[in-house]
DNA sequence: TTCGTTGCAAAAGGTTTGCATACCA
DNA sequence: TGGTATGCAAACCTTTTGCAACGAA
Protein backbone atom coordinates (compact mmCIF):
# COMPACT_ATOMS: atom_id res chain seq x y z
CA UNK A 1 0.00 0.00 0.00
CA UNK A 2 2.94 2.03 -0.15
CA UNK A 3 3.50 1.59 -3.25
CA UNK A 4 1.35 4.78 -4.05
CA UNK A 5 3.68 6.61 -2.13
CA UNK A 6 6.86 5.81 -3.98
CA UNK A 7 5.40 5.93 -7.53
CA UNK A 8 4.19 9.36 -6.28
CA UNK A 9 7.75 10.71 -5.29
CA UNK A 10 9.91 8.38 -6.85
CA UNK A 11 8.28 7.60 -10.51
CA UNK A 12 10.27 4.96 -11.79
CA UNK A 13 11.63 3.53 -8.96
CA UNK A 14 11.36 0.07 -7.70
CA UNK A 15 9.09 -0.01 -4.60
CA UNK A 16 11.07 -1.71 -1.53
CA UNK A 17 10.35 -2.69 1.93
CA UNK A 18 13.11 0.14 2.94
CA UNK A 19 11.60 3.22 0.95
CA UNK A 20 8.59 2.79 2.09
CA UNK A 21 9.13 2.53 5.41
CA UNK A 22 11.71 5.74 5.24
CA UNK A 23 8.95 7.67 3.53
CA UNK A 24 6.54 6.83 6.27
CA UNK A 25 9.38 7.87 8.85
CA UNK A 26 9.88 11.38 6.95
CA UNK A 27 6.31 12.37 7.05
CA UNK A 28 5.80 11.11 10.64
CA UNK A 29 8.83 13.52 11.31
CA UNK A 30 6.96 16.65 10.08
CA UNK A 31 9.70 18.77 11.06
CA UNK A 32 13.71 18.79 10.05
CA UNK A 33 15.39 15.50 10.81
CA UNK A 34 18.66 13.84 10.31
CA UNK A 35 19.89 10.88 8.52
CA UNK A 36 20.56 9.06 11.81
CA UNK A 37 17.49 10.15 13.53
CA UNK A 38 15.35 8.93 10.87
CA UNK A 39 17.88 5.06 10.67
CA UNK A 40 17.13 5.39 14.45
CA UNK A 41 13.45 5.67 14.78
CA UNK A 42 12.83 3.35 11.90
CA UNK A 43 14.90 0.73 13.67
CA UNK A 44 12.96 1.08 17.18
CA UNK A 45 9.76 0.96 15.05
CA UNK A 46 11.22 -2.33 13.90
CA UNK A 47 11.89 -1.36 10.55
CA UNK A 48 15.06 -3.28 9.48
CA UNK A 49 17.00 -0.48 7.00
CA UNK A 50 20.68 0.30 6.74
CA UNK A 51 21.87 3.57 7.08
CA UNK A 52 23.64 3.59 3.74
CA UNK A 53 20.10 3.34 2.46
CA UNK A 54 18.88 5.85 4.27
CA UNK A 55 21.72 8.36 2.97
CA UNK A 56 21.45 6.98 -0.68
CA UNK A 57 17.59 7.80 -0.64
CA UNK A 58 17.30 11.32 1.02
CA UNK A 59 20.00 12.38 -1.41
CA UNK A 60 17.76 11.73 -3.93
CA UNK A 61 14.78 12.52 -2.48
CA UNK A 62 16.99 15.57 -1.98
CA UNK A 63 17.93 16.04 -5.64
CA UNK A 64 14.29 15.31 -7.23
CA UNK A 65 13.08 18.30 -5.30
CA UNK A 66 11.19 15.87 -2.58
CA UNK A 67 12.83 17.25 0.53
CA UNK A 68 14.15 20.61 1.79
CA UNK A 69 17.94 20.59 3.06
CA UNK A 70 19.41 22.50 5.96
CA UNK A 71 22.48 22.13 7.93
CA UNK A 72 23.36 22.21 11.67
CA UNK A 73 25.80 24.06 12.82
CA UNK A 74 27.89 21.28 13.15
CA UNK A 75 28.00 20.42 9.39
CA UNK A 76 25.03 17.73 10.04
CA UNK A 77 22.37 17.58 7.36
CA UNK A 78 18.53 17.61 8.30
CA UNK A 79 15.95 17.10 6.02
CA UNK A 80 12.22 17.93 5.64
CA UNK A 81 10.08 16.28 2.99
CA UNK A 82 8.77 19.94 1.23
CA UNK A 83 4.61 20.96 1.47
CA UNK A 84 2.59 21.08 -1.05
CA UNK A 85 2.41 25.04 -1.75
CA UNK A 86 6.19 25.04 -2.52
CA UNK A 87 7.36 26.84 0.61
CA UNK A 88 11.15 26.68 1.00
CA UNK A 89 11.60 28.80 3.63
CA UNK A 90 11.58 27.21 7.66
CA UNK A 91 11.71 29.13 11.33
CA UNK A 92 13.37 26.79 13.01
CA UNK A 93 13.33 26.71 17.43
CA UNK A 94 17.13 26.25 18.38
CA UNK A 95 15.42 24.56 21.47
CA UNK A 96 13.32 22.13 20.25
CA UNK A 97 14.02 21.81 16.99
CA UNK A 98 10.31 22.46 16.05
CA UNK A 99 9.81 24.51 12.52
CA UNK A 100 7.10 25.94 10.38
CA UNK A 101 7.35 27.44 6.62
CA UNK A 102 7.98 31.17 6.55
CA UNK A 103 6.54 33.43 3.52
CA UNK A 104 9.12 34.63 1.94
CA UNK A 105 8.20 36.24 -1.58
CA UNK A 106 9.38 39.54 -0.48
CA UNK A 107 12.78 37.61 -0.49
CA UNK A 108 12.50 36.28 -3.50
CA UNK A 109 11.91 38.89 -5.14
CA UNK A 110 15.00 40.76 -3.54
CA UNK A 111 16.62 38.25 -4.87
CA UNK A 112 15.48 38.76 -8.88
CA UNK A 113 16.01 42.17 -8.43
CA UNK A 114 20.00 41.36 -7.39
CA UNK A 115 20.28 39.45 -10.46
CA UNK A 116 19.55 42.26 -12.50
CA UNK A 117 21.89 44.59 -10.54
CA UNK A 118 24.92 42.80 -9.84
CA UNK A 119 26.17 41.04 -13.74
CA UNK A 120 25.60 37.42 -11.90
CA UNK A 121 23.20 35.27 -13.55
CA UNK A 122 21.62 32.44 -12.23
CA UNK A 123 21.19 33.34 -8.91
CA UNK A 124 20.49 30.81 -6.18
CA UNK A 125 19.68 31.35 -2.63
CA UNK A 126 19.76 29.44 0.67
CA UNK A 127 18.18 31.61 3.57
CA UNK A 128 18.21 29.58 6.91
CA UNK A 129 16.49 31.14 10.14
CA UNK A 130 16.06 29.97 13.13
CA UNK A 131 14.83 31.39 16.57
CA UNK A 132 13.41 30.75 20.01
CA UNK A 133 9.68 29.69 19.39
CA UNK A 134 6.69 30.68 21.91
CA UNK A 135 6.28 27.35 23.96
CA UNK A 136 10.19 27.45 24.73
CA UNK A 137 10.13 31.04 26.06
CA UNK A 138 7.63 30.04 28.56
CA UNK A 139 7.86 26.56 29.27
CA UNK A 140 11.63 26.57 28.38
CA UNK A 141 12.37 23.11 27.25
CA UNK A 142 15.57 21.73 28.52
CA UNK A 143 18.43 22.13 26.47
CA UNK A 144 20.67 25.00 26.26
CA UNK A 145 20.31 27.48 23.65
CA UNK B 1 55.25 44.85 12.76
CA UNK B 2 52.53 42.47 12.03
CA UNK B 3 51.88 43.57 15.66
CA UNK B 4 49.87 45.92 14.49
CA UNK B 5 47.35 43.39 13.23
CA UNK B 6 47.21 41.14 15.76
CA UNK B 7 46.67 44.03 18.28
CA UNK B 8 43.64 45.27 16.25
CA UNK B 9 42.18 42.34 15.01
CA UNK B 10 42.87 40.23 18.92
CA UNK B 11 43.40 43.17 21.58
CA UNK B 12 44.56 40.83 24.56
CA UNK B 13 46.43 38.38 22.39
CA UNK B 14 49.99 36.53 22.08
CA UNK B 15 51.66 38.24 19.19
CA UNK B 16 53.07 34.56 17.03
CA UNK B 17 54.51 34.35 13.77
CA UNK B 18 51.54 31.67 12.66
CA UNK B 19 49.28 34.63 13.33
CA UNK B 20 50.73 37.14 11.97
CA UNK B 21 51.37 35.27 8.56
CA UNK B 22 47.43 34.00 8.72
CA UNK B 23 46.08 37.24 9.42
CA UNK B 24 48.16 38.50 6.45
CA UNK B 25 46.90 35.23 4.19
CA UNK B 26 43.79 35.97 5.16
CA UNK B 27 43.89 39.79 3.74
CA UNK B 28 45.26 38.76 0.62
CA UNK B 29 42.79 36.03 -0.24
CA UNK B 30 40.48 38.77 -0.06
CA UNK B 31 37.78 36.12 -1.24
CA UNK B 32 36.26 33.14 0.39
CA UNK B 33 38.89 30.65 1.26
CA UNK B 34 39.04 27.29 3.28
CA UNK B 35 41.41 26.03 6.19
CA UNK B 36 43.03 24.05 4.17
CA UNK B 37 43.93 26.89 1.27
CA UNK B 38 44.88 29.25 3.59
CA UNK B 39 47.55 26.38 5.16
CA UNK B 40 48.85 25.24 1.76
CA UNK B 41 48.75 29.07 0.84
CA UNK B 42 50.80 29.57 3.98
CA UNK B 43 53.38 26.50 3.37
CA UNK B 44 54.13 27.54 0.05
CA UNK B 45 55.26 31.13 0.80
CA UNK B 46 57.45 29.15 3.69
CA UNK B 47 55.53 29.93 6.46
CA UNK B 48 55.70 27.26 8.80
CA UNK B 49 52.17 26.90 10.43
CA UNK B 50 50.46 23.60 11.70
CA UNK B 51 46.58 23.16 10.08
CA UNK B 52 45.69 23.08 13.64
CA UNK B 53 46.47 26.49 14.33
CA UNK B 54 44.84 27.62 11.31
CA UNK B 55 41.50 26.03 12.08
CA UNK B 56 42.14 27.18 15.91
CA UNK B 57 42.66 31.16 14.67
CA UNK B 58 39.53 30.74 12.55
CA UNK B 59 37.76 29.67 14.99
CA UNK B 60 38.09 32.55 17.21
CA UNK B 61 38.11 35.21 14.47
CA UNK B 62 35.06 33.64 13.58
CA UNK B 63 33.12 33.96 17.31
CA UNK B 64 35.14 37.93 17.62
CA UNK B 65 33.31 38.42 14.18
CA UNK B 66 36.39 38.69 11.95
CA UNK B 67 35.22 36.39 9.59
CA UNK B 68 32.27 35.71 7.72
CA UNK B 69 31.72 32.33 7.38
CA UNK B 70 29.78 30.20 4.57
CA UNK B 71 29.70 26.59 3.75
CA UNK B 72 30.35 24.61 0.86
CA UNK B 73 27.84 22.61 -0.96
CA UNK B 74 29.96 19.90 0.38
CA UNK B 75 30.19 21.04 3.98
CA UNK B 76 33.22 22.44 4.05
CA UNK B 77 33.78 25.96 5.87
CA UNK B 78 35.24 29.12 3.77
CA UNK B 79 36.17 32.20 5.44
CA UNK B 80 36.47 35.68 4.24
CA UNK B 81 37.61 38.77 6.32
CA UNK B 82 34.46 40.86 7.27
CA UNK B 83 34.58 44.50 5.59
CA UNK B 84 34.95 47.43 8.07
CA UNK B 85 31.62 48.47 6.52
CA UNK B 86 30.05 45.63 8.51
CA UNK B 87 28.55 43.70 5.23
CA UNK B 88 27.40 40.12 6.19
CA UNK B 89 25.76 38.61 3.26
CA UNK B 90 27.78 38.00 -0.03
CA UNK B 91 27.14 36.87 -3.66
CA UNK B 92 29.77 34.25 -5.01
CA UNK B 93 30.38 32.97 -8.16
CA UNK B 94 29.22 29.04 -8.50
CA UNK B 95 32.39 29.27 -11.41
CA UNK B 96 35.30 30.73 -9.85
CA UNK B 97 34.77 31.25 -6.55
CA UNK B 98 35.02 35.45 -6.78
CA UNK B 99 32.59 36.88 -4.15
CA UNK B 100 31.15 40.72 -3.63
CA UNK B 101 29.57 42.18 -0.62
CA UNK B 102 25.85 42.75 -1.14
CA UNK B 103 23.43 45.24 0.98
CA UNK B 104 20.65 43.45 2.34
CA UNK B 105 19.16 45.84 4.36
CA UNK B 106 15.55 45.44 3.10
CA UNK B 107 16.22 41.27 3.92
CA UNK B 108 17.38 42.59 7.30
CA UNK B 109 14.30 44.53 7.89
CA UNK B 110 11.88 41.61 6.44
CA UNK B 111 13.65 39.17 9.27
CA UNK B 112 12.87 41.86 12.12
CA UNK B 113 9.30 41.62 10.94
CA UNK B 114 9.26 37.94 11.10
CA UNK B 115 9.73 37.69 14.68
CA UNK B 116 7.00 40.28 15.44
CA UNK B 117 4.46 38.27 13.20
CA UNK B 118 5.40 34.66 14.53
CA UNK B 119 6.09 34.63 18.06
CA UNK B 120 9.64 33.38 17.71
CA UNK B 121 11.83 35.12 19.62
CA UNK B 122 15.77 35.97 18.79
CA UNK B 123 15.55 35.40 15.71
CA UNK B 124 19.10 34.61 13.53
CA UNK B 125 19.62 34.27 9.98
CA UNK B 126 21.95 33.33 7.17
CA UNK B 127 21.73 34.37 3.61
CA UNK B 128 23.71 32.67 1.17
CA UNK B 129 23.69 33.93 -2.81
CA UNK B 130 25.60 32.28 -5.55
CA UNK B 131 25.14 32.77 -9.12
CA UNK B 132 27.34 33.18 -12.06
CA UNK B 133 29.53 36.42 -12.73
CA UNK B 134 30.01 38.14 -15.52
CA UNK B 135 33.10 37.09 -16.58
CA UNK B 136 32.81 33.72 -15.98
CA UNK B 137 29.60 34.12 -18.53
CA UNK B 138 31.42 35.51 -21.17
CA UNK B 139 35.04 34.24 -20.62
CA UNK B 140 34.29 30.90 -19.10
CA UNK B 141 36.86 30.04 -16.67
CA UNK B 142 37.47 26.17 -16.80
CA UNK B 143 35.35 24.47 -13.91
CA UNK B 144 32.11 22.91 -14.45
CA UNK B 145 28.95 24.94 -12.36
C1' DT C 1 59.13 31.90 35.09
C1' DT C 2 54.61 31.60 33.65
C1' DC C 3 51.01 30.29 31.08
C1' DG C 4 49.12 30.94 26.56
C1' DT C 5 50.28 28.78 22.00
C1' DT C 6 51.77 25.40 18.88
C1' DG C 7 51.91 21.00 16.37
C1' DC C 8 51.84 16.24 15.85
C1' DA C 9 49.14 12.30 15.88
C1' DA C 10 44.99 10.40 16.81
C1' DA C 11 40.00 10.76 17.43
C1' DA C 12 35.69 12.24 16.10
C1' DG C 13 31.64 12.72 13.27
C1' DG C 14 29.00 12.65 9.30
C1' DT C 15 28.75 10.93 4.64
C1' DT C 16 30.22 8.09 0.70
C1' DT C 17 31.92 3.97 -1.71
C1' DG C 18 33.45 -1.08 -2.92
C1' DC C 19 31.65 -5.22 -3.43
C1' DA C 20 29.08 -9.37 -2.72
C1' DT C 21 24.33 -10.58 -1.80
C1' DA C 22 19.28 -10.06 -2.03
C1' DC C 23 15.27 -9.07 -4.42
C1' DC C 24 11.86 -6.40 -7.45
C1' DA C 25 9.90 -6.44 -11.97
C1' DT D 1 16.59 -13.89 -15.30
C1' DG D 2 18.55 -9.16 -15.41
C1' DG D 3 19.69 -5.39 -13.37
C1' DT D 4 18.57 -2.47 -9.43
C1' DA D 5 18.77 -2.00 -4.38
C1' DT D 6 20.75 -3.20 -0.14
C1' DG D 7 24.09 -3.51 3.66
C1' DC D 8 28.31 -4.23 5.83
C1' DA D 9 32.79 -2.60 6.42
C1' DA D 10 36.08 0.39 5.15
C1' DA D 11 37.33 4.72 3.13
C1' DC D 12 36.97 9.72 3.12
C1' DC D 13 37.22 14.54 4.62
C1' DT D 14 37.01 18.12 7.41
C1' DT D 15 37.37 19.56 11.99
C1' DT D 16 38.52 18.81 16.92
C1' DT D 17 41.20 17.19 20.88
C1' DG D 18 45.10 15.14 23.99
C1' DC D 19 49.37 16.14 25.34
C1' DA D 20 54.18 17.34 25.45
C1' DA D 21 57.19 20.97 23.94
C1' DC D 22 57.73 25.81 22.84
C1' DG D 23 58.04 30.70 23.36
C1' DA D 24 55.97 35.55 24.21
C1' DA D 25 55.62 38.70 27.93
Amino acid sequence: MEDALIKEHLPGWRSTRQRAALLRALREAADFVSATDLHAALTADGAAIGLTTVYRTLRVLERTGHVDVTREKTGERLYRPRPADGHRHYLVCRRCGHSRPVEADSVERWVENLAASTAFTAVEHTLELTGVCGPCQSGGTSSPE
